[in-house]
RNA sequence: UCCCCGGUAGCUCAGUUGGUUAGAGCGGGUGACUGUUAAUCACUAGGUCGUUGGUUCGAGUCCAUCCCGGGGAGCCA
């Protein structure tokens, strides 16, 4: 039997396993119009609020995750389990609710549920301790509680729209003939250096083997080598470029780096695209176009958690997601961004010179003032780049290029690579690298090599940027810093 | 890692130049009231003031130390 894509889900939905899950319905569908007033239905979540009222009812107000608002249960005193049960509902208890959908006779909601049952699945232990209660919390109070915040209104907008745009990228890539490629997350490369790296080991650590010179033997370890967790798959990715054409990585990323700050984590998600038969300015218009979509998307399927973060978490949300979308991005190079901050007239903390680069004041001043829109800084001095970036005709620069967001700073970094063997295997020579390590890279060089590029994108910093979250802790699940991985 | 700021009730905070029994709102409990919706009103329970040490007749308050958190910088995505 041959199904069309179309009528996929529908086919797998009647399948009998699944009939279950289908007897209670979402608190999305029920609030979506689609069910007709008057139909019996049967919801399960937990419980933000219950208030009373002495008329002989209480409204419960109760939250799924399917949606941002959350539907108001109805549950008269006639209930068997009123007096008992449903008025000593607390915030955070899990329940079944069966009854009536009915449009609301109370303003704030469209449809509510005049209940015939309500049952009591999960009790809050005790209520007087429990973190998560029905008022403004801070989010440095939620990251210490991270397991229970996704219950907040704030921590379940942000996780549909993390969904919504790893979704969109996907789709983008996929509909763009890119293939994922998962590359893998234990490697042996020192990867270019793009910052310091977790070690992967089963030796034993209170009784480490030990070679003759005094230096760890890993020819002990698991892999017989010393192996740490990836910094970025790109040089991996490479080899799938050159042989796919269009590809990408989305997967978690590692870096044992004691950064303190408001963007960095030491674990992240990262999307690497590379693609081949490609130039710095085709990599530049891939990442514009992508970034484009994704914040497309998001504005589209998310609505109400787009609006939820308007209101509560940076007023011009959505505003500044549709200006970048109508408007196309600045290009520049880095040459022109230091005559633009030279010509300024500011006074920065870090005078900016050729050969430098760019501080974050610098490129907050670019993004945010001078232009007020994202940029594309291209052709960076070699000095300051990674080795596998390809040289300029002179020498003096790569074909690197940041995109700098205004109110996040630098939110893609990329580059066109070196596909030239003998000035791959000059530059590596100069940075000391062991040749042995990366003769695998190499050999891209060596067997039909093409011009190639490709950009990295944190995933959580794009989260950031859509959501106007200031802390990138707090859109990330369960966040790793420097001191901290509980949970 | 560096520079600033902070740690008081379950949560968010106030607490005077050091001075008696440390306060409020929310949340919890009890009651009243109400198609309510951050409901409202009354009553009530709840605190070794981050740790350790010091100064003082007396420390939430001043000093030192460590721990933890936040913001900024660097590194980067």
């Amino acid at each position: 039997m041959r199904i069309a894509p179309g009528d996929l889900l529908s086919w797998a939905n009647s399948l009998e396993i699944n009939h279950n899950i289908m007897s209670a319905v979402s608190i999305k569908k029920a609030l979506s119009g689609e069910i007709a007033s008057g139909t019996q239905i049967k919801i399960r979540g937990w419980v933000r609020t219950r208030r009373d009222s002495k008329a002989g009812f209480s409204f419960i107000s109760t939250h799924d995750g399917s949606c941002f608002d959350p539907i108001q249960v109805v549950a008269p005193a006639e209930l068997e389990n009123y007096s008992s049960e449903v008025q000593k509902l607390t915030s955070g208890c899990a329940v079944i609710c069966t009854g009536e959908l009915v449009e609301s006779q109370g303003r704030g909601q469209k449809f509510e549920i005049q209940a015939s049952s309500v049952e009591v699945l999960g009790w809050v232990e005790d209520p007087d301790t429990y973190p998560i209660q029905p008022k403004r919390h801070s989010f440095e109070f939620l990251r210490d509680v991270a397991h229970l915040r996704p219950r907040t209104n704030t921590f379940g907008a942000i996780t549909r729209v993390r969904h919504v745009a790893a979704q969109a990228i996907h789709r983008y890539f996929h509909e763009n003939g890119f293939f994922w490629v998962n590359t893998p997350i234990i490697t042996a490369s020192d990867a270019e250096g793009a910052g310091d790296m977790f070690r992967v080991s089963t030796l034993d650590l209170a009784n480490l083997p030990y070679k003759e010179n005094g230096s760890v033997d890993f020819d002990r370890d698991f892999f017989g080598r010393e192996t740490f967790l990836t910094v970025s798959g790109q040089l991996n990715v490479e080899g799938y470029c050159l042989a796919l054409s269009n590809v990408y990585t989305f997967g978690p990323t590692f870096r044992a780096e004691n950064s303190n700050t408001t963007r960095h984590l030491a674990e992240f998600w990262m999307i690497e695209p590379e693609i081949a038969f490609a130039d710095l300015d085709d990599v530049a218009d891939l990442a514009e176009n992508f970034l484009k979509y994704v914040f497309k998307s998001v504005l589209d399927e998310c609505p109400d958690d787009m609006a939820f973060f308007a209101q509560r978490i940076e007023p011009t949300a959505i505003e500044r997601l549709e200006r970048l979308i109508d408007a196309p991005f600045v290009h520049i190079d880095y040459a022109e961004a230091i005559g633009i901050l030279k010509a300024s007239g500011k006074k920065f903390e870090f005078k900016p010179e050729w050969g430098l680069d760019l501080q974050t004041e610098h490129e907050r001043y670019l993004t945010e003032k001078h232009f007020n829109a994202p940029v594309i800084v291209k052709n960076y001095p070699t000095e300051i780049k990674a080795f596998y970036m390809r040289l300029s005709d002179d020498g003096k620069t790569v074909a690197a290029l940041d995109v700098l967001a205004p109110g996040i700073g630098e939110i893609i970094g990329g580059a066109q690579r070196e596909e030239r063997l003998d000035v791959l295997q000059k530059r590596m020579l100069e940075q000391g690298m062991d040749a042995e390590t990366y003769s695998w890279y190499v050999d891209f060089r060596r067997y039909g090599t093409v011009p190639h590029a490709g950009f990295g994108l944190g995933f959580e910093r794009l989260i950031t940027y859509i959501t106007g979250m200031s802390n990138i802790r707090d859109v990330i699940p369960y966040p790793r810093v420097p001191g901290r991985a509980d949970f």
